[in-house]
DNA sequence: GAATAGAATTGACTTAAGTCAAAACGGAGA
DNA sequence: TCTCCGTTTTGACTTAAGTCAATTCTATTC
């Protein structure tokens, strides 16, 4: 992943949000975007029966924001501090003199709005052409890669997961039964088994082959 | 949409594709982007069987490939002529350079690359909620748009659509087969008819409504 | 105009995944 | 330890969407 605060550190203004508060609304003008230093925050939509819905929470050394600022339309979501939070705010103002005035920022962002594009076109195929079976093992593959879990991955030990099931259903666009259901699955096959909030990967080449990687 | 000519005359060089002629190939390192002034590219991926299919058809002022330049990363589909076709190509080098001296191209790159995740961000969304006929609801909307096709619509006059339906069905993620169902279903709901390449749109507000806009 | 090939449609069938309701589990506090 | 509440799992059922095969439509070429 990207080092946002070598790039960014000599901007930005440092911001403390206690549990609870409410970062921005819904549907308010993008003004500023963030980058999360401690604490999570969690972004909400409203879903069809208008109520709110957790989409996605951030984590630490993440940003989020920077697509609304830089395309001046307004927040789709709320975002709420689930912890305590340290954040740094950088205001549209202040990041596009910075774009203005700096090549390397400009190129920094160029280069994370395309691999964005990129994680969201793969996302994309994912869903339209994947089974929840096989997106399914995609996550795990890239919880484990992202989480440096590969070696344990591959010899057999178990490791911890923290994320909500839940959560996980949502993320890869399913809900809570069918994602049980498809535990046991991989568990059957040899995969993988999941007991709480402990994974053994039983089988690390059939996860990849899975998830299509 | 973005007006690339504009902002880009200054560079790239003109190049010439005549029928059938490959542009570039699955995989290879992408070291030019493309912008499209006449005729049309398709870009195929291979299938889970290894055979190519076309996964997109690119329309003149359409650019393609510049999120691969960005990345660093090898152009994920392979590019061949539909017909003799002309576009701009932009190398990496070119480009790289333009951003480094210019930030009014620095920041319509942010812009487009912002937008571009947007875009990619709600074509998520409905793959991950929404069922085939909203999602074609969904697509017939974005075309009447796009296309200034709105008045007409509104007024059930018929208008042409020369998409094959086979694209139509891969971009919205389904098969020609369940395509063709929901045709129909629009159809007994009083919302549109197709009939060949013609459409009429009977109600409008309701396409909309399935649509989820 | 007939012949053909590709595109689109239809029907019969299978399967994946969602809904609803109930049960089991697990952790935080009394 | 017991209780209570939210999370997870399970079971029975429904529905949406994919597969396969056959048929019809359409456009192009001879």
């Amino acid at each position: 992943m990207v080092n946002w605060q070598e790039v960014l550190k000599a901007y930005g203004s440092k911001r403390t949000l206690l549990k609870d508060e409410v970062l921005f609304h819904l549907d308010e003008e993008a003004d500023a975007f963030y980058l999360l230093l401690s604490g999570d925050i969690s972004l909400y939509k409203l879903n069809h029966e208008g109520q709110e819905t957790s989409i996605r929470k951030v984590m630490p050394g993440e940003i989020f924001g920077e697509v609304m600022v830089f395309t001046e339309s307004n927040y789709p979501v709320a975002a709420i501090a689930g912890k305590d939070s340290q954040l740094i705010e950088y205001s549209r103002q202040e990041i596009l003199s910075a774009i203005k005035n700096n090549s390397e920022i400009s190129m920094f962002f160029i280069k994370v709005l395309s691999q964005r594009c990129l994680m969201l076109t793969d996302k994309i195929y994912q869903f339209s052409l994947q089974d929840v079976l096989s997106r399914l093992a995609g996550f795990f593959f890239k919880y484990i890669e992202e989480n440096g879990l590969v070696a344990k991955a591959e010899a057999g030990e178990p490791f911890e997961m923290i994320v909500p099931k839940k959560e996980i259903a949502t993320s890869i666009g399913t809900i809570a039964e069918t994602l049980s259901r498809n535990f046991r699955k991989l568990h059957k096959m040899g995969v993988l088994k999941v007991f709480g909030k402990t994974v053994i990967v039983q089988n690390f080449a059939k996860l990849q082959e899975l998830a299509g990687v």
